[in-house]
DNA sequence: CCGTATCCTGGCGGATACTG
DNA sequence: CAGTATCCGCCAGGATACGG
């Protein structure tokens, strides 16, 4: 009996990991979920200075990503001077274990290179 | 008191998630893990019918990559007909949860469109 | 402070053909 | 079957300047 034959063998297009990884697979994305959800960092110049190499450019379509998908919003609105704060959704909140299960994965295999 | 002020502002470069990600983030290398590690699927040309779209160029490079980070590992070798299956290394298996909390997040806010 | 508008380039990855 | 070799298009994202 051929082992593949116990798995059946049909394309993923739909597979759960894909599907995630469509919304938070994108360069910077997780990263900046850290600084919002973990951080409590949630001003724009904030995250900005905390991930060197991030442009505004990217960040700003990598905000309006994750609000269009429910995962992060605005707490704190105010102009003048304008003062905005992002913060996680419900939805958001369930990214978490992601970023956990990433951080206890490079933690125990890279100790070496990570600082904090 | 200035809320930052509690959160020492440091550059991240060596930031575990992003560590990780350095490894893991690039383009199909989540879903050849998932082939691999879960379902159990070995062999080149098997994850190249279940995901639609990865070419062998790119599924060869991840696999090196992989492996060059002791991630997978050759389990199987023979010659005429060659014939290689690819498993996960002690590494590798501790990327498991990071897959099951992907699955859990796509499972759960985009169940309408998870086949499986 | 919080972004958007413009411009531009490097390299990721897709297409295809080929080999042991 | 399990890859490698070549070629190439394209767009994600970097640099920079500007505006509310």
């Amino acid at each position: 009996l051929e082992e593949q034959a116990l798995i059946p063998v049909v394309p993923f297009k739909n597979c759960p990991i894909r599907i995630s990884l469509g919304v938070l697979g994108k360069k910077w994305t997780m990263l900046i979920i850290r600084d919002i959800g973990f951080l409590k960092i949630g001003r724009f110049n904030q995250i900005l200075r905390t991930l060197p190499g991030l442009t505004p450019r990217v960040l700003s379509m990598r905000l309006r990503e994750l609000e269009k998908n429910g995962i992060i919003r605005q707490i704190e609105v105010q102009s003048s001077p304008k003062q905005v704060r992002w913060g996680l959704t419900r939805k958001g909140r369930d990214t978490l274990p992601i970023l956990m299960s990433l951080i206890a994965f490079g933690s125990r295999w890279y100790s070496d290179f990570v600082r904090r």
